[in-house]
DNA sequence: AAGATATGCTAAATGGATTTAGCATAAGAC
DNA sequence: GTCTTATGCTAAATCCATTTAGCATATCTT
C-alpha cells in the first residue's frame, strides 16, 4: 500500500525509463501528426508511460495553454435543491462526453456572491462559465466582464446573453391538445401566474407557459371553469383553491395544474370528495417533478427538460456558439395515470 | 466593454506598474512573515495590483505549489438526484470557508466509471477527495491508490477508510421516545428492513435504525402492532401496507414510517379511511425529504443530516484528520404537525 | 563526390507564481 | 577607519508539459 507520497511520475520520468527525451514524449503521447519518430520509439515510450503509470499534470499543462478544459457552474440554488439537479446530469455527462470537468459554486440565492464566484471561476481559469437558475426570472445580473464564455440556463439577464430555455412558447397548447383528447368539455386552471401581465418580462418561462396557455383555450371550446390565482405554487395553496372550487360548483372535466406541488395539493382536494384523477375527471400538471410519480394515481405532466438543456449549455460553450440568442427546448409530456380514457 | 481578450494580468504587470521585482510582489501580496520590504513599497505594490485588477493564476500556483485548493467529489447519485443534495450544500459551504473549490463528478452509479473518475481527479491534482453515496451500503470499491486524502459520505468501504455517517445508533430510540410522549400505547412500524439480520454489514445505517428502533420499543411498554416489511421505500408500498393494517384491526395510536415517502403513502391510505395525523393518531418518519413539508399535515420526520455530514467530510480533509474512523452526525428530529398532543 | 533532401531526434524557450540565496547599501560598533 | 550587522531588495531556480527551431546523420541526385 505505496498510499502515501506516491512520487508524481512526471515527463522527465518517462523519456527517462524510455531513453527519448521530453521533447519526443510529449510529441508521441499527443499523437502529434507530421512528427518523424520511429515506430520503435513511439512503442518503447508508450511502454514506459504505462509502466509508469504517467499522467500529465493538468496544472502545468494548463499554464501552458491557457486552457483548463474545466467549466464553470455557477447556480443561485440549482446544486443545493432537488428542483433542477437535472441540469446538472445533463452538464455533467455532456462536459464528461468532451473531456471536461466541472467546478461549482453556489450563490445561495445572494446576487452579490455572483461576482465573487465568476472572480473565482476566472481566476481558475475555466474555459467556459455556465450560470444556472432554478426559476427562469430575467434579472440584472450585473455580469463582471471577465471574457469568459457564458452560457445562462433557465434565465435571462437584463442585457444580452447566450441563454438556454425551455420552450414554454407552446407548451400550453401542448397541454390543451392532451385535454381535449380526453374529450373534456370544461376546464380549471389552478395556479394562474399573478404577474403574467402587468410583468411580462421577469419570468419569461411562466408568462409564456401561461400565455401560450390561454392562446389554446381561447381557440378550443373548452369552457373555462375558473383561474385560480395562488400566492405560491405550493401544496397547500392547491389544496386551497381546489377545495373552494369544489364547494363553488361541479367538478370541471380536467383541470391544468401550473406545476406538480400544485397538483399535489389537488389531488389531495379531489380525494376529500372521492374524485379520482384519471377516472372521475383528468388532472395535467407542468415541470415532472420526482413527486409527479409519488402521487396516487401517478400524475402526467409536461417535463422541464433540465437535463437537456443543461447538455445543450455545455455544447454551445464547447462549440463556441456563444450569440446572444434564446435557445429553446423542447418540453416532452409525460404520460403517466392521471388523465381520463376518452 | 473589453469583453473579449482582457489580457491576463500578471504578476510581471504589477512589478513593473509597481517599480519592484515580482519577488518582492509575491512576496507582499501573500503576506509573507520576515520579509524587509519597506512600509512604502507594500503600499505601491498593493495598489498597482488592485489598480491593475491582479489575480494570481491558479494554474501556475499549483505547478508550483502542488496544491491546487480544489476538493473532488465523487457521488453515486448525490449530485444528480434530489435525495441527498444537502451534502453538496454542506460540502460547498465548508469548501468555500477555507477558500477551497470543488469540482465534481458522477459515477451514474457506474461502479466501473469510480476508478475512472478517481484518476481524473488524481490528475487534476484536487487536495483531497470525497466520495458520497445516496444510500449508506457498504461495498467493496475497490479505490485505487492514489494517495489521495479520502473520506466517505454516507457509505462504507471493504477496506477501513474514513467516514462520515448518519448517527442512526439512536435514532430509533428517539423515536420511540417521541412516540411515547405522546401517550400512545401501540405502534405499528411501516418499512421494516428485510436485511435487517441476516446482511448486518450491508446496510449501516439502515441495520442500525431498526435495531435501534426495535431495542427501544422492547424496553418500552408500547404494544407493537405490527412490522410491516416493504420490497421498496415508496408510495405505493407504504400505501398497501398500511391499507392492509386497517383492514386488519383497529388503527394503532402511533406510526413509525421507515422513511417519508414510506409516509407519503401511509397518509394516502389513513386519508381514505378518514383519519387525520396528528390528530386521530401519529405518524412518525425518517429521512426529512422536501416531501415531509408537501404533506398534509406537514410530517413530523428525523433528518439525515446530509447538510452536516458534507460539511464533516470537507473539516476532515482540510485538517487531515484522515484516520480510519466512522464519524457520527446526529440526527435532528424535526418538528412538525404529524403527531399528537398529549 | 559534392550538394540537396529526408529522417530522427533534442535543446531551449515558454507559461506564471513562489522561494532561496545573496547582492548592495546604510547604519552601528569600537 | 575598518569591521560587523541590519535593511531593502532582486536574480535565478523551480514546478511540468508543450512547441519551435534546428542539429546531426543517413539517403538520394546527378
Amino acid at each position: 500500500m505505496n498510499t502515501q507520497k506516491a512520487k508524481r511520475v512526471t515527463i522527465a520520468d518517462v523519456a527517462e525509463a524510455s531513453g527519448m527525451s521530453r521533447a519526443a514524449v510529449s510529441l508521441i503521447l499527443n499523437n502529434k501528426p507530421g512528427t518523424r519518430l520511429s515506430a520503435e520509439a513511439t512503442e518503447r515510450v508508450r511502454a514506459a508511460a504505462k509502466e509508469l503509470g504517467y499522467r500529465p499534470n493538468a496544472a502545468a499543462q494548463s499554464l501552458r495553454s491557457g486552457k483548463t478544459r474545466t467549466l464553470g457552474l455557477i447556480s443561485d440554488q440549482v446544486t443545493v435543491t432537488r428542483f433542477a439537479s437535472g441540469m446538472i446530469t445533463g452538464i455533467l455527462r455532456a462536459a464528461e462526453e468532451r473531456g471536461h470537468t466541472v467546478l461549482i459554486a453556489e450563490t445561495f440565492g445572494k446576487p452579490d456572491q455572483l461576482a465573487e464566484a465568476i472572480q473565482q471561476m476566472a481566476h481558475r481559469d475555466v474555459d467556459g462559465l455556465i450560470l444556472g437558475f432554478m426559476d427562469s426570472r430575467k434579472r440584472d445580473l450585473k455580469i463582471p466582464a471577465t471574457g469568459l464564455p457564458t452560457v445562462l440556463v433557465n434565465g435571462l439577464d437584463d442585457s444580452p446573453c447566450t441563454a438556454v430555455l425551455p420552450n414554454e412558447l407552446d407548451s400550453g397548447a401542448r397541454a390543451v391538445h392532451r385535454v381535449l383528447e380526453t374529450g373534456a368539455k370544461s376546464v380549471a386552471l389552478i395556479g394562474a401566474h399573478q404577474n403574467a401581465e402587468n410583468n411580462p418580462v421577469s419570468y419569461p418561462s411562466i408568462t409564456r407557459r401561461f400565455t401560450s396557455l390561454r392562446n389554446a383555450l381561447q381557440e378550443s371550446k373548452l369552457e373555462v371553469l375558473g383561474e385560480w390565482v395562488l400566492e405560491d405554487w405550493n401544496p397547500t395553496d392547491g389544496y386551497a383553491a381546489t377545495a373552494q372550487m369544489l364547494t363553488d360548483g361541479h367538478p370541471p372535466d380536467a383541470v391544468i395544474c401550473a406545476n406538480d406541488r400544485v397538483a399535489m395539493g389537488v389531488f389531495q382536494a379531489l380525494a376529500e370528495q372521492g374524485l379520482v384523477p384519471g377516472k372521475d375527471l383528468s388532472v395535467l400538471s407542468f415541470d415532472d417533478e420526482i413527486i409527479a410519480s409519488y402521487l396516487r394515481p401517478q400524475l402526467t405532466s409536461i417535463r422541464l427538460p433540465y437535463e437537456e438543456m443543461g447538455a445543450l449549455a455545455v455544447e454551445l460553450l464547447l462549440d463556441g456558439k456563444l450569440d446572444p440568442v434564446e435557445h429553446q427546448v423542447e418540453m416532452p409530456l409525460i404520460e403517466r395515470d392521471s388523465m381520463k380514457a376518452r
